[in-house]
DNA sequence: ACCTGAACACCGTTCAAGT
DNA sequence: ACCTGAACACCGTTCAAGT
């Protein structure tokens, strides 16, 4: 008689013995898994305990309280977009125009696949600027200012600050998607609207014709 | 000895006897005003009726649970945001620039003023189409629409369905508005952005050039 | 170091009963 | 019609105690 005969949401991270060790990463694991079904509201600290298997109190160790852990999955969540937004960057070859449907299709695509998890980042009050996570924040979105830049090199965006003409496109991109989750907009709309953005901004973003 | 001696929150709205008649909008008055102070998540149903000095049984009749509250409050915003946004259209003249100027300061005013609610707006699930809640919704931005189609009539924006380009507008508005909300960028960011993004699209949006 | 169990002060929701 | 009070099944958080 083994002691783990249940095979309780091994999930796909890890295959470790549990409950010593990992609990921390377990509780994350099914605490992003709640909170995609079912939302944030919906994500509590005693049932989460219960899925993992541990007493209601054994998460206090790894969370000192409800926020912390919520913080944790909008970190992880940083941190996963980053990845996300950098593959996206490097996987479609080096043209400007390419690169920058990609990126927005790479943040509409995270966005609307975890709307939850996008909430939870942007409701993070710890993103403000001084805050603990804001640089955490801010690095995920560097390819977008990477791209601005290569725009501007190439002389197809206008000049000045990266981090201010990028902030357009990356405004009206997630508005877009935050118009989709609203659910005032339905999915064949959220994708012209991309379309519609990225060639406003294209066009918008352009250096005043010198002719 | 009067019954009403405490003047407990007489607020804005009205200075009726109370507690026979208006419980439902004095629960929804209150509501908003947590809400806007210390945000959704705080909101619970037993404080409320405490603060307005009745059981915590008592707005089950008014409001079937705090969903239907938190509906409620959301309904009232879109009829608020409505009157603002149709206010900033016709407060400023007829001329098309200033019009867009004016309703995407409104928006931004509106949704900087009371973040929680804007929050609550679009997180209500009855948005979607042919839920309770779509056409109420909508109807507050037929300003914006209005204002597109005179930009088309006018020349000074492609053609198409106003809806699909006025989308583009509102989009970016609405994620410019959100970075500040999560605290991604600070007051003076938001405003530069939002003037990026009306530039950006009033030049993005116009007609191919003919010459 | 890591976890448990009992305890405390809250919730939302329901329902019989009062006026 | 409108409200109350008790009850139920949950919460998050704390803390002494176990291993």
């Amino acid at each position: 008689m083994s002691t783990t005969t249940f095979p309780i949401q091994l999930s796909f991270v890890s295959e470790r013995p549990y409950h010593h060790g990992n609990l921390r990463s377990a509780l994350l694991e099914q605490a992003e898994s709640i909170l995609r079904d079912q939302g944030a509201e919906q994500l509590s600290l005693r049932e989460l305990a219960r899925q993992v298997g541990v007493s209601h109190a054994a998460p206090r160790r790894h969370f000192q309280d409800r926020q912390a852990l919520l913080d944790a999955i909008a970190e992880n969540g940083f941190a996963r977009l980053g990845t996300e937004l950098s593959n996206a960057f490097t996987s479609v070859g080096d043209s400007f125009a390419p690169r920058v449907r990609a990126l927005a299709a790479a943040y509409v695509r995270f966005a609307t696949d975890d709307a939850a998890l996008l909430e939870l980042m942007f409701g993070a009050k710890s993103l403000d600027p001084d805050g603990p996570m804001h640089d955490a924040a801010m690095a995920a979105f560097d390819p977008v200012f990477e791209l601005i830049a290569q725009g501007q090199a190439e002389g197809r965006l206008e000049s000045g600050d990266p981090e201010r003409v990028g902030m357009v496109l990356f405004a009206s991109i997630q508005g877009a998607a935050a118009l989709f989750t609203a659910g005032m907009i339905e999915r064949a709309a959220l994708d012209q609207l991309t379309v519609d953005a990225i060639t406003y901004f294209l066009r918008g973003a352009q250096p005043a014709q010198t002719s």
